[in-house]
DNA sequence: TGTTAGCACTCAACTCGATAGAGTGCTAAT
DNA sequence: ATTAGCACTCTATCGAGTTGAGTGCTAACA
């Protein structure tokens, strides 16, 4: 049985209510509800017809009804109207734009978390393949060396590197150089065993400073691959009471702080085909078992040179879709905006 | 009145088994668990006594005793018995030290959680004054510089500088020279107007870059002093029914979550006198209105050069302080320690 | 004088039954 | 096809009664 207009608009109807009040619907608040101007009775009629068709539930014989699941995902991929909301505020919080990358995410997440009233996560942006892009070498002090590490999207990390002995600027100079000429432009995988013995020897009495080096480079690649996840507004929760049970909550608050597994989430959204860059995850769809009551809706964005991020926001199944998908994709443009910008000013 | 010893016994012999339970407990259940062979009658008169001197209450009429506040301040201050826990496990675990400070930090705080059963949360270390101790400026590209700012115990900081026009190496040499030879050593203080405009001066046509440098120096050392702090087993708290209802809970997460509200009891524990370097705070003395409920234990730890960083943990009143105590004594040593050890490494 | 046995009393927590009320399903009338 | 009406179901709630842990007090005892 396909469902009719009629069905649609009542089934529409009791998801409103209940995002709104969290309390199962009964017939005669529908029949109030819409302009159908339908009794109690025809809707009860109804509701059994949609109940049989598994778009809602009842917990108990004489409650009113739930969304399933299903009901849920019918509503989210066809039922939920676009419409413009008012995420001016939003915008203006994030025009003023924070320097440092760590601290525009953190931003970003608590503006979404204080925003929508749900628990938020973002990450940072993501190389797929990252290159070295420049290294450079210095002395701090006699027994220190400073290496430098630019990847791929200027992500830059340093490495302090011990030795024993004074080297001369001239010699910084040349094991500069000779960095520089061979790695430039490599990824980790470019960069071969035979390559590593090869620098070593032009380095001739240096070779262990390479070496040195050369693991710095690797374990900062690495490192930028270990993602970092940023939360905010865990304690929104507690606002809603089918979340708040001591267990739930434990389980819900310890997957927030146990950020790899979140990871999961991530690695999931992340496959997003072009042009569906939202996803909405309903009850059991979630890829982490602790959200199974929860709904998540996760946007990636893009931040130039192929790297990635992803938003997620996590609140109870009866979650206000339309203004979290709205909001999602309003902060969506912000970011990828964001990086245009930044080009832009990098060429002046 | 002063406490004679077996009230001090019964008083402890309370404490000891509400910590176990959290339960208030009775007159029958003291005459049993102590050594005292004393009939449940006289337990309670003594009891009653120690009810009249604040160290214990009663929740209502008819139930047992649980501690006061100064009950339990008493028994922290004079009555916990030292003794040498199996923190083995715990010192193996940080011996196999990481590299990164952060990574460090972060696991500690993990480690401390998953072996008090509480929640927990560490600070970075950070330097009271901070000067500055190299500065690198190198070419990444055409359009940018990259400026590396070392500052008082190896924090290092990068920051990308847009230029407009190409900058031979001879000019690189010498901006590089330029600021190197005037900006080392100073603090923030140090640095004073007249000296950027005469640096700027010398720099000539380069002004601009020396002040878009001296910015970012001054950045870095601001953004050093704005303390990272992590946290730990923040859903421990629902192990303890008296934190876990759930207005009590959301108000936790969200302190354990605005890490800023924690700075306050960074700022108060930081006061410590030499020697004294654990401190306790007992429900209301909590210097965060949201943690009247709790206890709080923190530690200092001091990582050289006048650096220090704080290690906090909360759990219920009812808390094994103890255990707990100890704990702290042991992680601070090992955290003390691991700077010598670096120290050692610096100059073998 | 300190300790203890005994007893009356208190109070939270639990159980049980009754009741109210929201909501349903079914049937018969429109 | 829709609706009014009614019997039925089930939860939530309230109050009464019960239980049991624990106390305070008193009188007896060593």
């Amino acid at each position: 049985m396909m469902l009719d207009e009629r069905k649609k608009k009542i089934l529409q109807a009791i998801i409103r209510n209940y995002l709104e009040t969290g309390e199962p619907v009964g017939s005669r608040t529908i029949s109030k509800y819409t302009d159908l101007n339908l009794s109690s009775a025809t809707i009860r009629n109804e509701m059994a017809d949609l109940e049989e068709l598994g778009y809602i539930v009842q917990p108990h014989t004489s409650a009113g009804r739930i969304p399933s699941d299903k009901g849920y995902r019918l509503y989210v991929d066809s039922m939920m109207e676009e419409n413009a909301k008012q995420v001016e505020e939003l915008k203006e919080m994030l025009v003023e734009k924070e320097e440092k990358m760590d601290h525009l995410l953190k931003q970003v997440a608590k503006v979404l978390a204080v925003n929508t009233n749900y628990a938020t996560m973002i990450t940072a942006p993501r190389c797929q393949r990252n290159k070295l892009k420049f290294i450079q070498l210095s002395r701090v002090d006699e027994n220190q060396l400073l290496a430098v590490i630019v990847i791929e999207g200027n992500v830059i990390k340093n490495s302090m590197i011990s030795i024993s002995e004074h080297l001369d600027d001239e010699t910084m100079l040349k094991l500069n150089m000779l960095l520089n000429t061979h790695l430039n432009g490599l990824s980790i995988e470019d960069i071969s065993l035979g390559m590593i013995t090869a620098l070593k020897q032009q380095a001739g009495h240096y070779g262990t400073i390479i070496g040195d080096v050369i693991d710095a480079v690797a374990e900062t690649i690495k490192e930028d691959e270990d993602l970092e996840i940023y939360t905010s507004g865990t304690n929104n929760i507690f606002k809603y009471p089918e979340l708040a049970d001591n267990r739930r909550a434990s389980e819900l608050i310890n997957t927030f702080e146990e950020k790899q597994l979140l990871s999961q989430l991530i690695d999931d959204s992340d496959t997003t085909e072009p042009g569906h860059e939202i996803k909405v995850y309903i009850g059991e769809e979630a890829p982490i078992q602790t959200m199974k009551d929860c709904s998540i809706v996760t946007a990636n964005y893009e931040f130039g040179e192929g790297m990635k991020g992803t938003i997620g926001i996590i609140g109870p199944k009866r979650m206000d879709y339309e203004k979290v998908v709205g909001t999602l994709k309003t902060i969506k443009v912000q970011l990828d905006a964001l990086y245009q910008q930044d080009d832009k000013k990098k060429l002046p």
